[in-house]
RNA sequence: GGGCGAUUAGCUCAGUUGGUUAGAGCGCUACCUUGACAUGGUAGAGGUCACAGAUUCGAGUUCUGUAUCGCCCACCA
């Protein structure tokens, strides 16, 4: 017997606990059926999971969910990310200490540990939220097997001559102290002095040119003007120069003015400093117009040498001293405080600089073409987040840069011959290789065993864009690979479009040729209350996962995130949890009155096929079960979980509970018989039917529920192995459903009649006149109408008498 | 500045190819302890579908423009 009442937090933790101890989510390798492959994304271990990691990670789940129901053998991985900057500044943060501080082997170890717990941490949340993962494919992107994927990739790349070192400008956190991508940069406003410093013109005139970094004038190498700009064009070609003795190596800097469209009339002066390098357009015009480079800046964010006296400084402190030399040699016209934009590192908030350093870029922009028909060839849900995807691609400007100068990450697996400068791979054998710590087997073909070992790590996307491969086992397991590449799905943020999806895209078509995923599904952002993106919201007061699920079950913070059109963002909303509570409560207690009314249930009634003697009003429910099936199974189809889900629910709230139980419970409370049989197994297999179409968004109370009043009949040991419901066709029943129109009619004329009269519901009426069209269909529905309206007898009236 | 989305009831959201009085839940009002459920039920109030044009017999739905918000990118002298 079915409790009374529905004990979430007991039932939840035991269910959990069965489904792990009966490995119910196992991928079946050797059985037959489709195989549905997820490429999870492995979340960052940088932190907590958060609301907006639930949301999305849900969301993964119902379709997991789904499929494994439709008879597909879903292969559902997990895996985290955990190795890179930013499981480094997390493992920072909880030791207290810099990695520059530590011992290189320390600090490793640290964050390996670290890691581990994070990640069994994760791990229990995930179960607990009800993700139907197969942990006993749990995988990490800084395990061996990744490192193995992601440096044996590499090797592959470089081979294949598609990878590559160049001395260039990168973008460069001088606070973390690595190369980054365009990725990791946020735009951030901030309060700077704009300075209009005067530059001598050859025929003694002055030419003003305003700054934001006058610190970079020992790196300027020219002057730029629109070539359209009158005021200057007749200084194009000239030089400008200033006097620079006390803050540079050179005691006179003199630079060419030079035309470029780039450079806006409109802003400061009209004339504008290229130095190398303050932003990405100096960049642009150091390569388009060959000048030299001079870079003021060092690695560590302090001045170099060019800036003569103040070589050491940080940037900050030679800015002011800049100024304050400039200052006392009249160069300065004029001062004002602006808030501008200024690119910062995501991880840590400082401003980068592009410096040039020693990088490995994975050649992107001679396949342009090649990666927009590859993202084309993905099905993308919702449609036109493909459309993200190409504009990324179309406007690419550099080739992607995969090497970070940090400790706890994958490192290149090469050395230099320092006889004669070949580089020499790792073989296969080796990997995952650390060069640092193992030589290479064979000398260089110059004959020297003197070797200088790569020292910089992957960035995170080098090794997470190999995530198809790593589940897939590449190379070590063709047969294993050729079951699971493509994947069916990959599931990710919007957000990430550019990184995640486009840099899988890009690895998978280099080393195979083909798409990674046939279908991707993008999520939405979950918002907090104020409708700020949950992981970007600052602070202790928002409330965690753990907390809605203690409190309002894993249940309902699964019907949270399963709300809202696939791909949109949605606010937390307590109310919608709220409905989720209810529904569950809903569930259970219609299946206590169902567990009632079947009393004495036999093999029968649990059959599939229908007794004799079906009425309207079962024939009613059926045709629109029918048709509630085969609206949730195609919104599912297409990724579309909450049109689903909202379809379910209003057959189950509306049509079962408010309509036909109240039709049908004087049949159910009444004498056995054939027309209690009908209400009984109509009642049975539509109650089962919507267990079973929300199974994929209540895991646990429609598992309760299947455990203790279906087990016994049906064949499956977990409502999550058994089938979805077919659809039914010979249910549709159209003349069903316009007696079930008229029946629902009837009882909102009767229900408005009591309302009106402030009379309960179920008061009884001495008689009922009901004058319809529709009396012959109706009145074989006498029994039921009678049932839910209370009347002790009908009488029928011919339309208008 | 560019791209993509959003703007519908007090709140959170649906509205698939343009077609009769625009939907749901919450909240609100009134009533009902009815033999599953008061974590309930019934009835009801509440919207010039951001704004301005255009196309059409007909526009929440298509087109153009404007405003506001979000994400992404660019700019950032």
């Amino acid at each position: 017997m079915l409790p009374n009442r529905y004990a979430f937090r007991e039932a939840e933790a035991r269910l959990a606990r069965l489904w792990s101890e009966a490995d119910l989510y196992a991928f079946d390798a050797d059985g037959s059926g489709p195989i549905f492959t997820i490429d999870t994304p492995p979340p960052t271990v940088s932190g907590e999971l958060h609301l907006g990691q639930c949301y999305s990670y849900t969301q993964t789940d119902i379709i997991a969910r789904y499929r494994r129901m439709r008879g597909e053998r879903v292969f559902y991985p997990m895996g985290f990310d955990d190795n890179g900057l930013p499981t480094e500044r997390f493992a920072e943060k909880r030791i207290g200490r810099k990695a520059t501080e530590m011992e290189h082997e320390a600090f490793i170890a640290a964050c390996r540990e670290l890691t581990r717990q994070t990640e069994d941490h994760f791990e229990s949340l995930w179960r607990r939220l009800g993700l139907s993962v197969d942990w006993r494919y749990r995988y990490s992107t800084v395990s061996p097997q990744a490192q193995k994927v992601s440096q044996w990739s590499f090797i592959q790349l470089y081979q294949a001559g598609r990878a590559y070192a160049q001395l260039a400008p990168a973008l460069w956190c001088p606070e973390c102290q690595t190369a980054i991508a365009q990725a990791e940069v946020d735009d951030t406003m901030l309060p700077t002095l704009f300075t209009t410093l005067a530059f001598r013109l050859p025929d003694g005139g002055m030419l003003p040119i305003a700054t934001t970094r006058p610190e970079l004038l020992p790196a300027c190498v020219a002057i730029f003007v629109h070539p359209d700009d009158a005021r200057y064009a007749h200084l194009i070609g000239s030089m400008a120069s200033i006097e620079s003795a006390d803050f540079s190596d050179r005691p006179l800097i003199e630079v060419p003015i030079l035309a470029d469209e780039l450079a806006d009339p409109t802003k400061g002066s009209g004339a504008v400093m290229c130095c190398t390098f303050g932003d990405s357009t100096d960049v642009r015009w150091w390569r388009t117009h060959n000048l030299p480079l001079r870079a003021a800046i060092g690695r560590d964010g302090r001045m170099t040498t060019l800036v003569g006296p103040l070589a050491g400084l940080p940037t900050a402190e030679a800015r002011q001293r800049i100024l304050s030399l400039l200052a006392e040699h009249g160069q300065i016209l004029g001062q004002e405080t602006i808030e501008h934009t200024v690119g910062t590192h995501e991880r840590c908030g400082t401003p980068v600089e592009y410096l040039h350093t020693r990088q490995w870029f994975i050649r992107v922009l001679d396949q342009k073409q090649r990666l927009l028909e590859a993202g084309r060839e993905v099905a993308w849900h919702p449609d036109y987040m493909l459309t993200r995807y190409e504009r990324w691609v179309e406007n690419l400007q550099w080739d992607w840069c995969i090497s970070r100068q940090r400790y706890f990450g994958v490192p290149f697996p090469a050395w230099t011959c320092k006889a004669c400068g070949k580089l020499q791979l790792a073989s296969f054998e080796q990997l995952p290789i650390d060069p640092q710590l193992t030589a290479p087997l064979s000398p260089c073909e110059c004959g020297s065993s003197d070797f200088e070992p790569e020292t910089d790590v992957m960035d995170t996307w080098a090794t997470s864009s190999c995530s198809p491969m790593i589940i897939g086992r590449w190379p070590d397991d063709p047969a294993w690979f050729a079951q699971h590449f493509p994947a069916s799905l990959r599931p990710q943020g919007h957000e990430i479009i550019r990184a995640w999806a486009f840099y899988t895209i890009v690895k998978s078509l280099y080393h195979t040729g083909k798409i990674p995923w046939h279908e991707t599904m993008i999520s939405g952002h979950a918002l907090s209350s104020e409708r700020r993106k949950i992981s970007k919201s600052k602070g202790s007061q928002e409330i965690t996962p753990d907390e809605v699920i203690e409190r309002e079950s894993a249940d309902a913070l699964r019907y949270w995130a399963a709300s809202g059109r696939t791909g949109s963002d949605i606010a937390f909303s307590p109310e919608t949890i709220a409905n989720g509570r209810r529904l569950a409560t809903k569930l259970w207690n219609a299946s206590r009155f169902t567990e009632s009314r079947l009393q004495g249930l036999d093999a029968a009634i649990a059959s599939d096929t229908p007794p004799d003697g079906l009425l309207p009003t079962d024939r009613w429910l059926l045709s629109r079960l029918a048709r509630t099936i085969a609206i949730a199974t195609s919104e599912l189809n297409r990724y579309e979980y909450a049109a689903a889900r909202g379809e379910i629910e209003r057959f189950f709230w509306s049509d079962l509970c408010d309509n036909y139980l109240e039709l049908a419970k004087s049949r159910l409370y009444g004498e056995a018989g054939p027309e209690q049989r009908a209400a009984q197994w109509t009642l049975y297999h539509t109650l089962l039917t919507v267990l079973k179409l929300l199974a994929p968004y209540l895991p646990y109370i429609t598992e309760e529920i299947y455990q203790g009043l279906f087990r016994q009949w049906e064949g499956a040991a977990s409502i999550h192995i058994s089938s979805w419901p077919s659809e039914h066709p010979e249910w549709l029943d159209s003349e069903a459903e316009e007696t079930g129109k008229a029946l629902l009619e009837l009882l909102h004329q009767v229900r408005r009649h009591k309302a009106e009269r402030n009379l309960s519901i179920g008061a009884p009426l001495e008689a009922l006149h009901i004058s319809s069209q529709q009396k012959a269909l109706l009145e074989a529905a006498s029994t039921d109408i009678k049932s839910a309206t209370r009347a002790k007898e009908i009488v029928w009236t011919a339309p208008g008498e």
